[in-house]
Formats: structure tokens, sequence, C-alpha cells
DNA sequence: TTCTTTGTTCCGGA
DNA sequence: GTCCGGAACAAAGA
């Protein structure tokens, strides 16, 4: 599922393609994704063209010229392809275990005016396409409720304290809030704590300034590697059927209940259960 | 038919 | 007023 490394990774992949191209033509085959969209969004957006493209959190921005701004959820399974003018496919995110018929979820199509085309593709349609002003984006709904970058110097120890003074969470939801740290989802929530040898039930009020510091380290280093991987994968990668199977992600407890811990002098076993309706993944005897 | 997946929102209770 | 966890919701595939 694409968390903040697989939606950085995106925006890399697309800002050396699209920066200073312009919208030719917008076609919509699925108006309705997470939120309709809006029926303006072509008119507003053809002729314009693409200035910078960033992320926060999980959301892409491409801002455009005449202070307009596409701000963009890939949800569960929202990608991007990108067609050049021989129609070979590169693939933009990465692949999920979904296969059939994939072009009948080709839901946005923008046309760019180097004859390529760039596909929002979602099976799930659990992702998002938005039309909002540049100038006032803190304003957003979206993005004013988000906590801090976690790669970001701001995501410290001196932060991390105050977030989370007089809290009564468990570690696996504060980790999960993103008011607290923006980006992170089940996944990355579950590698983290498993790298920190931390219980994602134990409450936030148990732990140290020792824990709190392997929790921020860790997920820094966590997020930093999958961007590389992800980014290495990505260049390699281009075909023209679209056949998948390029990347998957290697996790270290994500997926794999019953199975022993990778752990140097651990082999404890991994076990699932559930944390506010989401799997959670973690070795009994190392994370305590 | 039922279960699974995620982020977000809503709601009752503390 | 604020915090918390559980449930519901979206769509589609297994």
């Amino acid at each position: 599922m694409p968390e903040l490394p697989e939606v950085e990774v995106v925006k890399k992949s697309l800002k050396n393609k699209i920066i200073n191209l312009s919208f030719r033509k917008v076609i919509i085959n699925t108006n309705k994704l997470r939120y309709t969209i809006n029926k303006n969004l072509i008119k507003t957006i053809t002729n314009k063209k693409i200035l910078t493209i960033s992320r926060r959190s999980k959301y892409i921005l491409i801002n455009l010229d005449k202070n307009i701004t596409i701000l963009i959820h890939l949800g569960m399974t929202g990608k991007f392809y990108l067609v050049d003018k021989k129609n070979r496919k590169k693939k933009t995110s990465f692949y999920y275990k979904i296969s059939t018929n994939d072009r009948k979820h080709n839901h946005v199509i923008f046309y760019l005016n180097n004859q390529t085309k760039l596909i929002y593709n979602d099976v799930r349609k659990f992702g998002f396409i938005k039309i909002i002003s540049t100038n006032n984006l803190e304003k957003n709904k979206h993005l004013r409720v988000l906590g801090r970058e976690p790669l970001s110097s701001d995501f410290n120890l001196k932060y991390f304290k105050k977030s989370i003074f007089n809290r009564k969470k468990n570690l696996k939801n504060i980790l999960m809030d993103q008011k607290i740290v923006a980006g992170l989802g089940n996944i990355y929530v579950n590698e983290i704590l498993h790298m920190s040898s931390l219980n994602p039930f134990k409450s936030i009020r148990k732990i140290n300034d020792n824990d709190a510091k392997k929790i921020i380290n860790y997920t820094k280093k966590i997020l930093k590697k999958s961007i590389i991987e992800g980014g290495s994968s990505i260049k390699n990668f281009s075909n023209s059927d679209g056949k998948d199977g390029i990347f998957q992600q290697q996790f270290k407890v994500y997926g794999r209940n019953n199975k022993k811990c990778t752990k140097n002098k651990c082999a404890g076993i991994i076990k699932k259960r559930n944390i506010s309706n989401r799997s959670t993944f973690y070795c009994i005897r190392c994370q305590k």
C-alpha cells in the first residue's frame, strides 16, 4: 500500500518527467473516486503549466501556474502510469497483488503537451484528486491537521515527547495518528515497532527517552531505506505490456503471522493481532 | 456469501 | 472540552 516512501518515490519519478509540461487534454472515465471529481477539473487545468511537484505526508501536490494545485491521495491502490509516444508504459508506483484487466481501472487520463499521457489508475477507488488553491494550502482540510514530517529534523525527541504528553493510547495507535507524525501507515508502523523491540500494545505512558529515541531513529531509517529501494526498482522498470511483478517490498514482521522472528538471537514467533481493526504483527519474544 | 485491505469519519463512553 | 477505541464506509477480488 502506498505509504510515505511509496508516495515519495512516485513524486520523484513524476518530477523528472512532467515538470514544465502543460495539460493538453483531460479525460475522466470514472468520476467517483473517494470524492466525486469536480467537473471543473478539466477546464481548470487544461493548458496550465506544471511548475513543481511536492509531497506532504501521503499527499502529492502538483503545483500549476495561476495558483492552482492538484491534491492527490493514492488511497490503497492508486498509481500513476506514464505512457510515452510509442505507447510504452512506465509505472511510477508499486505493484499491488491485483492483476486482472488493469486497464478498466484507468480513471483519469491527463494528456500532456509532449504527446505523453499520465494515467491515474486505482482498483479500489479509495484515492482522490482535488483542485485547491495554492495560496492557502495550510487551510486545506486534509493538510491542516497533519503533524510533522517524519523525515524532517522537526520530528525529534522534543517534539515527540511534547506530542505524547498525557496521552493514553498504545504505541501503535500513537504512531498511526497523523496529527502526531504524518505519513506512517499500518505496514511501516509494524516494522518500526519491531525494529525498536517495542510491543505495539504498550501504553505510550510507559516508554522512556531511550524508547522514544529508538522509535524516532528507526522511523527515519526504515523510511529512507524504502525510498532508496523503491527508487531503484522504479528506475529499472519499463515495458510495453504493463506486465507486473516489479517490486515487492520485503517486510520483517508485516504479514509474517506464525513465522520466526528474523532478528539475531531471537527466533521468537510473530503473532497477528488486531489493534483498532488493523492487522498488527509483532514478535512475542523480543518486542517488550 | 463473507472476508480482507486502508484512511477517514462518526459516535458513545470515559 | 478532549480523548479514546470501535464501527462504518468506500470497491473489488479471492
